[in-house]
DNA sequence: GTCTATAAGTAGATAGAC
DNA sequence: GTCTATCTACTTATAGAC
């Protein structure tokens, strides 16, 4: 890649270290509470040069969001799952993803940050919706609309009930740490929501009869 | 009630009027954003005065999450509601959730507080949990294992799938401003979802043959 | 109990040396 | 391009008058 490209890019050994330094920082302590000072320190430059690098707090803020909306939004291992009689791989792919999804601790806290800023940065927030949430729900949606031997009525609004299940789980057990307040078994989530999934379809024509 | 009384619950004029305050100033700007100066002036009273009423500012929203936590946990309503056959209250009951969370700003705004501080404030995260998820749930899970013409095989995950499936969708369209990005009707979701949630269910006998 | 005035410290942002 | 040193503004918290 050319020195040119890598400045349309904006990416320099230095603004990733400052960016990766940003994630940190504002994921731990929020926007207003982090720092630029603890931000310099944590990426090992001073304070200058952030500034030579973003016009403010603000838009180190921003940039940071798109990194990570362009970054995080790897669909391509859930498309691969996707794949087969349903009955097999939903028990087995929600169950991968809550997997997922409770053990990245800092996709948690970076999840925290959107959400608490979501007031004031209503444009990011969307980002985050756009890059993160949307795809999740049209593969997901895609999968179940394209099943050859179960028609479900709605299956977008199927997807929002599969995903808001898993999304809502991972925020009471993890995020607002329920676990010992509202415990309650992974697997048994996972198992009544494919049940009610699964149940929910007609039979478009017996597979074992053609 | 007495003098005795009222300071025993901590509450009197010029207290309620900063915890009001500092509901809306939290909420608007966040916990760390928001300054003692503008709580100060928004409730009509000086910095000292909330000084004396409150040890810091940490302990003010302390104050604030408590009092909020006993006073949204307003379970009654719900629980009146949640009597009688399942394919006619389930549907009338999510529907007028869906519309009473989307509708209440304050709320929302609290909302994104709390999870937004969730990860420096875990204690006051839980009692949110305990004051505001749990008792929804309990609630309905209730309902739902005392059927007495439907056998739910676990009414407390059922529950899980029907509170997640509202939180979830509220939070994409109206927290993340989600609601141009992936739009989809009110009344499809809540449609799917009873559907999902009855169609789950074994019928245990039939009510119309005793 | 409540206020005014202020102390003490820290934030974001920049000027100028190298 | 990067750093050190600094400026200005604002924050939490309190001391002392009423």
């Amino acid at each position: 890649m050319s020195k040119v490209e890598a400045k349309r890019a904006f990416s320099s050994k230095k603004a990733d270290a400052i960016l990766s330094a940003a994630l940190q920082e504002f994921s731990a302590h929020g926007f207003t509470a982090a720092t630029m000072s603890q931000v310099a320190a944590t990426a090992g430059v001073s304070k200058a040069t952030i500034y030579s690098h973003f016009d403010d707090k603000e838009n180190l803020f921003v940039a940071l969001v798109k990194k990570m909306a362009q970054q995080k939004a790897s669909t391509p291992f859930w498309e691969q799952m996707l794949q087969g009689d349903p009955r097999k791989v939903l028990p087995l792919l929600l169950s991968k993803a809550l997997d997922t999804i409770t053990s990245d601790s800092t996709l948690l806290a970076f999840k925290r940050l959107i959400i608490g800023e979501s007031g004031r940065f209503p444009k990011l927030a969307q980002i985050f919706v756009c890059n993160m949430s949307k795809p999740s729900l049209e593969i997901l949606s895609q999968y179940l609309a394209t099943q050859p031997y179960l028609k479900f009525a709605d299956p977008e609004a199927t997807a929002r009930v599969v995903v808001g299940t898993i999304v809502y789980y991972t925020q009471m057990q993890e995020m607002l740490h329920g676990k010992e307040i509202i415990p309650m078994d992974k697997e048994r989530l996972v198992a009544t929501l494919v049940h009610m999934v699964l149940s929910s379809a007609e039979p478009l024509q017996s597979e074992d009869s053609p």
